[in-house]
DNA sequence: AATACAAGCGCG
DNA sequence: AAAGCGCGCTTGTATT
């Protein structure tokens, strides 16, 4: 199987710019098309070089078209500045290149194609784009391991193309069901300048218990003076801080917060303004995180309460394939600390009940407590007392934290196992490190240092983790789509309405949270689609940590809807 | 009136 | 029950 040839992707003053270039960035043909025929003048067969995946891709899938890689030189650009395992690079001086996400705008139209609809900054002019590639080539050609960054960067850009993907396909997303569950917790929709029902009648309670008809609930400041009067002496009105103080209105209010969240972030008006079409279209924001995981903008899709994941409901005649993948980051310290006896504890389904089976610690919550202390620098309380046992039992795995946590503590710099690095401290946190060690420093200036020191080290010690999980799950997405494209399309009349987009005729994916998909499919192929998640997530294995011994189950269920409820 | 910030809480 | 990491969003308040 060759690879693709690489395709520069670039404008001029009216039209595209194709550059087929070989791996080095040298220039073999050249052609200029109109962007309206870009989709047919690029073909199935190639592999984009482009500036920016949400700047070109968009409007690709809606002419009906997908591709199966690309490279997107923002976000590899990115990955290579900081890098670690790039010497003295010439991509570390400050550049256009160092432009923030673009994203992919919410309402995606023939304007994409228009010239004056680039987002600001990012270089798009064909010699730019050339140049950039041949530096990018270069500096990993001539790192310290280009066989990882090369990985790293084709999953960077895989995961560009998912996160156009999802955003063209959208979250099925049931009105109905959403409304039947606000109704149902809040007891219908609030009017204008009031709350819900539910959270009303709350409300005269605890100001009955408060003993003030009219206290705000919604202030906090006003909330702790009212609540102080009463006997209730919290420091701030944060729910497990409330949930300490044993007194009839702590009941109601945590319960009146519980409901005025759900209704103020995703009540009525979330559901009018972001999935009232019966899809919901986060917009994703690949590398958006320091740690190489995505972040999101707009209607907050990360943060999905999972009491409304049953509003994720297949189309007729589709099915959801949900999976997710117990305990990533654990499983991925121990491959990449090449730590075979935590490994060991990992062998079964639950990561957590293998430790306790190793007698390392008494109880499965033990054991969570002890692995979140570890991978998050936990010192006190339970985590404290259990991570030392941690440390007896896996040595080489908390060696590697302890080590990234080190590092972090001296300003150095921590990489993940495919070599994306963190930035190095900012030049406050080294004037606050220096000031520390002037013969003038006070206790307060060698605290500040201190509680820096180790704030960053917290930082880095999870940062290993947590970015190789990342890596480990975009290596997942990438297989993953990859064997996707492979199934038959459905028949015209089976196909989801995704109105010109090529993703709706076979089974594609709705859904990414960090260590968990979501797949729409077409009910003949959601076995199908359910064997590709599991074939991908034993392949991003392979990829990444070779034939080491360790497991990623999948918690995997095909349903029609998303709630949790439908599994057991 | 517009903007910045902190608290609080949702997710992994 | 949080703790220890990483995020985004809404609200109320302070600042300009």
């Amino acid at each position: 199987m060759s690879a693709p040839p690489w395709t520069i992707v670039a404008r001029d003053d009216d039209g595209a710019v194709l550059v087929t270039v070989d791996g080095r960035g040298a220039e073999q043909a050249r052609r200029r098309v109109a962007l309206a025929e870009l989709p047919s003048a690029l073909g199935d067969d190639v592999r984009p070089v482009w500036n920016d995946t949400a700047q070109w891709y968009p409007a690709l899938l809606d002419a009906g078209m997908t591709l199966a890689r690309c490279r997107d030189l923002r976000l590899s650009h990115a990955i290579l500045r900081d890098s670690a395992l790039v010497d003295a690079p010439p991509l570390r001086a400050a550049t256009a290149w160092d432009a923030g996400p673009s994203t992919v705008s919410g309402a995606p139209s023939p304007a994409l194609f228009e010239l004056d609809e680039l987002a600001p900054g990012i270089p798009d002019r064909v010699d730019e784009v050339l140049a950039e590639f041949a530096r990018q080539q270069a500096a990993v050609d001539g790192s310290r391991d280009p066989g990882r960054l090369r990985l790293l960067l084709a999953a960077e850009s895989a995961g560009a193309l998912v996160a156009a993907e999802l955003h063209a396909a959208g979250v099925p997303w049931d009105r109905g069901v959403h409304e039947a569950i606000l109704t149902d917790v809040l007891g219908g929709r609030p009017g204008p300048g009031s709350h819900a029902p539910r959270a009303e009648e709350l409300a005269t309670r605890i100001r009955e218990l408060l003993g003030d008809p009219q206290a705000s609930l919604d202030s906090q400041p006003k909330l702790l003076r009212a609540l102080h009067r009463v006997g209730v002496l919290a420091s701030s009105t944060s729910r497990w801080e409330l949930a300490e103080h044993d007194h009839p209105v702590v009941a109601p209010l945590l319960e009146y917060k519980r409901l005025t969240r759900l209704e103020s972030a995703n009540g009525w008006n979330w559901l009018d303004e972001w999935a009232g079409g019966g899809r919901f279209r986060p917009v994703y924001v690949p590398g958006g995180v320091v740690t190489g995981r995505w972040a999101s903008s707009g209607g907050g899709a990360l943060q999905l309460p999972r009491q409304l994941r049953p509003a994720v409901r297949a189309d007729e005649g589709w099915l959801l394939v949900v999976a997710d993948v117990a305990q990533l980051e654990p499983r991925v310290l121990a491959a990449m600390s090449g730590d075979l006896a935590l490994a060991d504890a990992a062998r079964g389904t639950d990561l957590y009940q293998g430790i306790v089976a190793s007698g390392v610690v008494g109880t499965r919550q033990e054991a969570k407590i002890a692995v979140l202390g570890a991978m998050y620098g936990g010192t006190t309380g339970d985590s404290g007392r259990l991570v030392p046992a941690l440390r007896r039992a896996y040595p080489r795995a908390m060696a590697l934290v302890d080590e990234a946590a080190r590092v972090g503590e001296e300003g150095g710099v921590v990489s993940t196992w495919l070599g994306r690095s963190a930035p190095p401290p900012p030049a406050s946190w080294h004037r606050v490190q220096q000031r520390a060690a002037d013969p003038d420093a006070d206790d307060a200036d060698r605290a500040r240092a201190v509680r820096a020191a180790r704030d960053r080290g917290r930082f880095t010690r999870n940062f290993v983790v947590q970015g190789t999980a990342a890596e480990w799950a975009l290596a997942w997405l990438a297989d993953l789509r990859g064997r996707l494209a492979a199934l038959p399309v459905v028949p015209e009349d089976r196909r989801a309405p995704l109105s010109g987009v090529a993703l709706g005729g076979r089974a594609h994916l709705a859904f990414f949270l960090h260590d968990e998909i979501v797949l729409h499919a077409p009910e003949e192929q959601a076995e199908l689609a359910a064997q590709a998640v599991r074939d991908a997530a034993d392949a991003a294995t392979r990829l990444l940590f070779g034939t080491f011994p360790v497991d990623f189950p999948l918690d995997l269920r095909i349903s029609r809807d998303a709630g949790k409820a439908l599994l057991e």
